[in-house]
DNA sequence: TTGTAGGCGTTATCAA
DNA sequence: TTGATAACGCCTACAA
């Protein structure tokens, strides 16, 4: 055992003590110059850093102070190859929603920072070429621990490949069809029928609704709680007042005429994107909420609009799916196994486009 | 030896011919397995793939159609580990711009595809540490080549940390004071100064500027192209039409009865996000473009709004930006430099707010 | 032009 | 509880 520190290498031993010398970046201090430093072997000190068992507790201390006063980063290439986890999660996501998709966009914001508070590199992963390429590449390149995919934002064929394959897999949302598959996703249908029940106990008396693609489940579920919301009070189901939006800004601009047409006093809109374009609408028409109209969305992605459109919304709890997400995945990862579907509660924001309870 | 494959690794040989029979994903194939099926040794196996010289062509050759025929990939880790690249580059953004900023939303767009194009992984890097902190993960994790920052996504202390790193970087952007960095960037004075006079050669007399945020670099050189235009006609600088904005939407929304105030035809604005919150205001007044005013923006973010707005504006490259700074990295990773500064050229979207030329 | 062998930094499997 | 030692998959001198 040479305990002499290797030439070059430049590695202060514990007795020259405290923080390095701050060279902006000290050369790469690796495992082996730990275990060096700390006078145990290379396999004791990386159990004692990756908190396995077998290892006294005062030579984990030990052994932990070194690598800390050292600076030492493990290389996460080698932690990959050598069979341990990459500590990279990828993130799938189709590319061309993030346009004007702020579903996607929140989502995207929420992952980085949650994967940075798990210690987790994020790799972004897109749709642009085929499904069983992008995988095979996930699979074979050894680059990743699993992925997380936003079914919402992904064709169906991509989703299935993902699944079909072995790597471990979480999906944000829900999908059509498998429950074979870990889903985190947020309560859709509670909360849409608690903001359509505030309408219609607020004084709206025709409350419409322009929802979302028809076979995404989000939308469904939206759906049902505005259903819900009618039956509840015993009114009758106007099939009429549910106009079929696509989640788009301009799906909402585009429906205001109808709309307004149907002399309705409230609308729920299955997302804040068309929310906004309802708005905007509304607004050269001089209508306003909630005088002339009551108005509501779901995401909660439009809370820091400019002007001063305060929108009541279902705000969704990113950084909270993202976490659960991402320590689902993990979960997986390790195979210790992990619920099937996990739904987290959102938040109502009450703004100023619908009407404050009487009682309040 | 061994020419028998081994068990349960199900290797074909290359006389049981064809592609496999479509495993979904058959198991890893390494470049061991490749060079065994092709009959030569490890070495040459690597050196046929990775187009090094010191292999026979038609060796090469056979090597490359093994490779294909098992489905080879080589794993990215290894590689890494080994002293290769790691085919992954990082790219730094501030990720709170990610909500509102189009402009660092089209980059990001741009990057996952241009990335792609060249093969290479992703990795999406934060700001929400403290600088060193990721200055430091990146250079000791190995498991990126180099990075490309945003810089005016981007807080100075953090360009310039990864600066004073030895990592292979490069800017998109320009940098207020360093000029011993990469940067790739659009042009910014030259275009301004083009849509500028433009408005000035269709009747506009008096046309005014929202500019960007001060202390920016193309904030600065879009100001500048506006001063051009006027100066090149002969016209005086009338300080009290530039307009001081950030580059937010809210931005051109809250000047807009500064502006009308101030009787002008036209507005030129340094982002396209500005001259949209411009549009919505003057809208909500009853003007119109080019009708009441003329507008112009800068960026090309807004072209899929949803309604009739076709604005007029300076379109980025995003592609091309991507691409260049990808190639530009990737030299730079190899060591075989790059230009300091290379600007690439943005191509002009006339749109329906400002008047067509009257010899057209 | 080829092949052999050593090393990249970790983790994991054994003996001790 | 420890510590050698063999993988992991690849690249690259160096030797043949």
């Amino acid at each position: 055992m040479n305990e002499i520190p290797i030439p070059g290498r430049g590695i202060p031993t514990i007795a020259s003590g405290g923080p390095p010398e701050a060279p902006p970046f000290p050369a790469n201090v690796t495992l082996s110059d730990v275990a060096q430093a700390a006078g145990v072997s290379l396999a004791a000190a990386s159990r004692a850093l990756n908190g396995k068992e077998g290892v006294r507790e005062n030579v984990r201390a030990r052994v932990q102070l070194v690598a800390d006063s050292l600076g030492y980063r493990p290389n996460r290439a080698a932690k990959n190859l050598a069979g341990g986890r990459a500590s990279v999660i990828g993130l799938l996501l189709c590319i061309d929603e993030l346009q004007n998709n702020h579903y996607v966009i929140s989502l995207l914001q929420a992952f980085a920072k949650a994967a940075e508070d798990h210690d987790e590199g994020l790799m972004l992963l897109t749709d642009s070429r085929s499904p069983s390429k992008v995988v095979e590449n996930l699979i074979r390149d050894g680059l990743i621990d699993g992925v997380i995919i936003s079914a919402i934002a992904l064709e169906d064929r991509w989703v299935e490949e993902l699944l079909d394959a072995k790597l471990a897999t979480v999906i944000v949302g829900a999908h059509p069809r498998r429950s074979d598959v870990c889903a985190v996703d947020v309560k859709n249908r509670e909360p849409a029928k608690l903001v359509v029940g505030h309408m219609l106990d607020t004084g709206c008396e025709r409350v419409a609704m322009i929802s979302g693609i028809a076979h995404r489940v989000d939308a469904a579920r939206r759906l049902a709680g505005y259903r819900d919301a009618l039956l509840e009070r015993g009114l009758v189901l106007d099939e009429s007042l549910i106009f079929s939006g696509n989640f788009t800004r301009g799906a909402g601009w585009e429906l205001c005429d109808e709309i307004v047409g149907a002399r309705v006093d409230g609308v729920f809109c299955a997302n804040d994107q068309m929310a906004l374009g309802l708005h905007d609408a509304l607004q050269l028409r001089g209508l306003s909420a909630p005088e002339d109209i009551s108005l509501a969305g779901f995401d909660g992605t439009s809370l820091d609009e400019f002007r001063g459109l305060d929108l009541t919304t279902v705000v969704q709890p990113f950084s909270v799916l993202a976490d659960t997400a991402i320590v689902t995945l993990k979960s997986l990862v390790d195979r210790k196994g992990a619920p099937r579907e996990q739904l987290v509660q959102p938040t109502v924001h009450w703004g100023s486009t619908t009407r404050r309870r009487s009682a309040e």
